[in-house]
DNA sequence: TCTATTTGACCACT
DNA sequence: AGTGGTCAAATAGA
């Protein structure tokens, strides 16, 4: 599969959903609130896609490939140094939050590093055997920045790692929309995007197939993937549900990852 | 009591 | 030998 012409059909879709909004906006309100609606919908499925692209694939990929020589001991400290996983880096404002729950397993104070760095393994690692982890580290005072490195894809059941939750903003009775995932074409994948199933461990990596379901969740994963920012202060904290958005103007905000130019930029270079 | 975090120890790697 | 990744006992918190 083509990955930029899905791109490119993405930034067509996103564009035109954008030009529609403003021009709705311009109009009665009463009367497109439904258009609006569906506008929202169609806007907020390609901005969560466009994000996954931009977050995945520009966001180069160091695949480490291990050293087999490494051993698994039975007594403590004795471990595989390096896996054979895929690793990758993500540096925000914010520890990421990905969907995915996590548990601190270690802290170390690293050399020259003004602070000390946080790993991370997967709560499921021994009861489904997932081996995916990633390490935390605080890069900048001000702004805060952090960098988070993901290793090895989750191999579990997550609930929220495998459907993206696209409830309507504005309507509280509605239905919330699922956007499903597959495996249908392959395409790179990270923890840190909430709404990308992991389920599969093998080399096809999941890929959106923008099918969209409605059903009805709970309420505390409103809003999860549009939550504006994760709490700073206490990484361990991070699967908290923050506040849903009330605004559609907050979608941008949301995405502070997300950068469309990033994406017109990468599709230009490559050509 | 159960679960998560902290932290010192241990060991692979360079 | 120094550094970094992981383990697991101790501890904290719900």
């Amino acid at each position: 599969m083509d990955q930029r012409k899905v791109l490119e059909e993405l930034l067509r879709g996103y564009e035109s959903a954008t030009q529609l909004r403003v021009v709705m906006n311009e109009k009665d309100e009463s009367e497109i609130r439904t258009l609006q609606s569906l506008a929202k919908n169609v806007l907020r499925s390609f901005t969560n896609t466009l994000f996954l692209f931009d977050s995945h694939l520009l966001s180069p990929t160091k695949s480490q490939d291990s050293q087999e020589s490494c051993k698994t001991f039975n007594r403590r400290g004795c471990y595989k140094r390096k896996r054979s996983k895929e690793e990758w880096e993500k540096v925000s404002e914010a520890p990421s939050v990905d969907g995915h729950h996590w548990r601190k397993y270690g802290q170390k104070e690293i050399l020259k590093a003004k602070y000390s760095r946080n790993y991370y393994r997967c709560t499921h690692k021994y009861d489904q055997n997932c081996q995916a982890t990633k390490q935390v580290q605080r890069i900048q005072e001000n702004p805060p920045l952090y960098k988070t490195t993901y290793f090895g894809h989750h191999t579990c059941n997550d609930l929220l790692s495998s459907e993206i939750i696209l409830d309507s903003i504005d309507s509280p009775s509605d239905t919330s929309i699922l956007l499903s995932f597959n495996n249908s074409f392959p395409a790179p994948t990270k923890q840190e995007c909430p709404f990308l199933s992991s389920s599969s461990s093998s080399s096809i990596y999941p890929s959106p197939s923008l099918m969209i379901t409605e059903e009805t969740i709970p309420s505390c994963y409103d809003d999860y993937m549009l939550s504006p920012q994760p709490t700073l202060d206490d990484y361990s904290m991070h699967n908290n549900v923050t506040p849903p958005l009330d605004h559609w103007d907050d979608m941008s905000s949301a995405f502070s990852d997300f950068d469309i130019d990033d994406i017109k930029r990468w599709l230009n270079l490559d050509d």
